[in-house]
DNA sequence: AACCGTCCCAACCGCTCTCCG
DNA sequence: CCGGAGAGCGGTTGGGACGGT
């Protein structure tokens, strides 16, 4: 233990960020795409220790984030996923790529938490919900009406997290598969810059300094078609929740709709084309039952990918993109 | 108007994970 | 395999905003 703070060093400044300093972050990431953050300091000259810089865009910074209220939609998804996960809020961020963790956290930590307190307290505890299929039953049951508002939801599940979660939940049934497997999906911090941001303090009025930098996607971060082959779209929904031995691997998918390329995916290296593995992994899926939550969250994808696809099909330059 | 308490969120802290030599 | 460095994640906090008295 006890690598010292890297924030301790004289001279690093800490507190609430300036536009100037924005500025030269943005700057620098639109030249050198985000990473290497150690370097970013040093080479920016921004008084910052490298954690700071990173936290700054991750949370604040990258195109596509959405700030403001979060809608009924979004707050059921965290209930939900919350229950799943637990405090994942990573993972769970993966879910409403428009939020970040810190966002999702904050607004759980300061909402959420007290309104399923107060519900529960009045009895009304969040059951899950059946498939949103069932249309307006469905929508009375959801602890929040269903707004497809966001377009770009990839669906990231966490077998561990889920069967580890200090939650009991109670949806998995075999824990020989939740104990030994794990999928990992990340956002990327390009995507969604389609979103709609509604802001108000300084780097929300700022509407991401990005934007005030019009060519910001021009240069090294990858683009959404930079990616775009390395998404695919899986059509059994069961694929979805592959149960991989080992750590690390992530798969990207949007369930429910025909592959939109015939293309390996690759995520963390990992190359999922290869078909005994695919076999090996459905026969996992048809072992494991999905909970009510899963089986929501899969309905609403399939929805969500129908919105994708026809934002795709309107010209929107941001696809979800994963690396 | 001044004071006080509460709320909210950006940012920090510290731990864990992952990668690489 | 091991250790160090960097990155990521979740918990916590500081302080500004806001509302009530």
């Amino acid at each position: 233990m006890g690598r010292p703070p890297c924030c301790d060093k004289v001279g690093v400044k800490k507190g609430p960020w300036t536009p100037e300093e924005d500025i030269i972050l943005v700057s620098y990431i639109q030249e050198n795409g985000p990473g290497n953050w150690r370097a970013v300091p040093i080479n920016t000259g921004l008084m910052r220790c490298s954690k700071s810089c990173r936290l700054r865009w991750t949370n604040y910074l990258r195109p596509g984030i959405r700030r403001g209220n979060f809608t009924t939609h979004e707050e059921g998804i965290i209930v939900h996923l919350q229950s799943l996960l637990g405090n994942r809020w990573a993972a769970i961020a993966s879910y409403l790529p428009q939020r970040t963790d810190n966002d999702i956290k904050n607004y759980w930590n300061t909402h959420l938490k007290k309104k399923l307190k107060k519900q529960q307290a009045m009895g009304a505890i969040f059951a899950p919900p059946p498939p949103p299929s069932s249309s307006a039953e469905t929508a009375a049951n959801l602890p929040a009406a269903v707004h497809l508002d966001n377009h770009h939801h990839r669906y990231h599940h966490d077998a561990i997290a889920a069967s580890s979660s200090t939650v009991d939940h109670g949806c998995y049934s075999n824990p020989e598969i939740t104990q030994h497997t794990t999928i990992t999906m990340r956002r990327s911090p390009f995507a969604d810059v389609a979103a709609d941001c509604s802001s108000s303090s300084y780097a929300s009025s700022m509407d991401n300094i990005s934007r005030l930098l019009g060519g910001f996607m021009k240069s090294s971060p990858p683009t959404a078609t930079d990616v775009k082959p390395n998404i695919a779209v899986v059509t059994d929904p069961f694929m979805s929740f592959d149960r991989i031995s080992g750590t690390g691997a992530e798969l990207a998918f949007v369930p429910g709709v025909q592959q939109l390329q015939q293309q390996p995916v690759l995520m963390g290296g990992i190359s999922y084309d290869d078909e005994a593995t695919r076999q090996q992994q459905q026969q996992l899926h048809h072992q494991l039952p999905l909970c009510s939550i899963e089986k929501w969250l899969l309905d609403e994808a399939a929805e969500q990918v129908a919105d994708l696809m026809e934002l795709s099909d309107g010209g929107c330059s941001s696809l979800p993109l994963l690396y």
